[in-house]
DNA sequence: ACTAATTAATCAATCGCTTGATTAATTTTG
DNA sequence: CAAAATTAATCAAGCGATTGATTAATTAGT
C-alpha cells in the first residue's frame, strides 16, 4: 500500500487548495479537482457535502496554522513594542509569502464577498491577525515609544496592503520590480529581505519618537 | 424620446461594469447583464462579440480616463517633487475611491490573471500610473529632497496597496475601522481625508531629507 | 454479513453563444 | 421625392457543452 486511508481527504484538500488558488473558486470545477486528485467526482460531495463545503474545508484546515503563528508573537515579555513589531513583520512576510497562492485565494474570496457565511469566517481570521498587530501598536503608544497620534488602522493597512500588492499578482509585481517574482531563488534571497527591511524602515521613521 | 440611439452600447457597458464589479466576471452571466440592461441577450454578442469582449470593452472605456488623469499630474513645472507627490496622492485617492467597485473589478482580474490578453492590457494601464509615480520619486531623489536610498518600488506598492486594502473589501475595512465604509458621508468627509493625510505623513517621514 | 467507501451513470439547471426571422433605419436609385 | 435596395438593430428559440449534485450499484474492510 502506498496511501494511508485518512490521507485521502487531506490529499483532496491539497489539490483543491491548489486548483482554487490557481483559477479561482468559480472557474474551478469539481470535475477538475476530482480528476487531478485521482478520485471519483462523487467523493467530493461524499466527504465535504458540496463544492462550497470543500472551499470552507480548505480554509478551515489553515485556521489553526494562522492562529498559532500569530498568538506566539506578541506575548513575549522580554521585548518592547518595536521589537515585537519587527518580529511580527518578519514572521508575517515569511509565513505569507510561502503560502502566497493560498493568500491570493483568501484575498480574492474576501474581496468578492459573495458567499457571506464564508466571508465572515475569513474576515474573522484576518481580524485575528489585525488585532494582534493592533495590540502591539497600542502597547507602543502607551509606553511612549510610538507617537501617540499614530494612525494605527492605516499603518496596519500599509503592512498588509503593501505585502498583498507585491504577492497578489506575480504579473504586475514582476513588471514593477523588473524581475521574475516566480523565481524562488530571487524571492527568498532578495525580495523577502527587501520587503522586511523596507517595512521596518518605513514604520520606524513613522512610528518611533526620536 | 427618452433615449438617444448611440447611448445603448454605453448603457450596456454601464450595467456590465456594475454587474461584473458586484459579482465578479465568472458569476456574472450574460443573461443577468442583458436582463438588467433591458436588452436582448444576443445584443451583447452582436455588439461586443463575446462575454470576454464585453469585459474588455468595459475596461477600455476607462483607459483614457485613467490616462488623462495621470498625465496631467507630474508635468507641472511650478512644483517640486514632494508637492507633486502630495497632489498625486490626493488625485489618486479621490479618483479611485469614487470608482472603488471598478477598481475592485480591475484588481480581481489582474490578480487572477487567467485571461492573459486582458491581464497584459490591465497591467499596462496600472504600470502607466506606477511609472508616473516613479518619475516623481526619481525627480525627488535627483534633486536631493528625497533620501537617495529610498526604495521607490516598495513605496509605490505602499501607496497602491494601502489604498487597495481599505477599498477592496468593504466588509473587512468596516471591521478594521469600526465604521461602515459604505456610508458615503463617512467615506467622503472622514475616510478620504484620513487616507490622504496618513499617506502624506507616512511618506513625508520616510522620504524627505531633514 | 454488514457497514463504509467508491464507482459509473445520470440528473436538472445553467452556461455562452448561434441561428433565422423580423423590424427599423438608412442609402441608393430612377 | 418616392420606391427599391441595403444595412443595422432586435428578437425568440434553442443549440451543445458544462456545471454541481444525486442515485443506485458495486467493491472493500472488518
Amino acid at each position: 500500500m502506498e496511501k494511508e486511508k485518512t490521507d485521502k481527504k487531506d490529499h483532496i484538500l491539497d489539490v483543491a487548495e491548489r486548483v482554487f488558488s490557481d483559477v479561482g473558486y468559480d472557474a474551478a470545477s469539481t470535475r477538475m479537482i476530482s480528476g487531478e486528485a485521482g478520485v471519483n467526482m462523487a467523493m467530493l460531495n461524499y466527504y465535504f457535502g458540496s463544492k462550497e463545503g470543500l472551499l470552507v474545508a480548505v480554509f478551515e484546515r489553515k485556521i489553526e496554522v494562522f492562529r498559532t503563528v500569530i498568538n506566539n508573537i506578541g506575548n513575549d515579555e522580554s521585548m518592547n513594542a518595536w521589537d515585537k513589531l519587527e518580529k511580527c513583520i518578519d514572521s508575517f512576510i515569511d509565513k505569507v509569502v510561502v503560502n502566497s497562492c493560498f493568500s491570493r485565494l483568501m484575498n480574492r474570496e474576501i474581496w468578492l464577498g459573495r458567499r457571506s457565511e464564508l466571508t465572515d469566517k475569513l474576515s474573522d481570521i484576518i481580524m485575528g491577525n489585525v488585532n494582534e498587530f493592533k495590540r502591539i501598536f497600542d502597547e507602543g503608544i502607551s509606553t511612549g515609544i510610538f507617537h501617540k497620534d499614530t494612525d494605527v488602522e492605516m499603518a496596519i493597512a500599509t503592512i498588509f496592503g503593501t505585502k498583498n500588492y507585491i504577492t497578489n499578482s506575480t504579473h504586475l509585481a514582476s513588471k514593477l520590480l523588473k524581475r521574475d517574482v516566480n523565481d524562488a531563488e530571487y524571492m527568498e534571497q532578495e525580495l523577502k529581505p527587501r520587503i522586511k527591511k523596507y517595512l521596518k524602515q518605513l514604520l520606524n521613521t513613522y512610528l518611533l519618537v526620536k
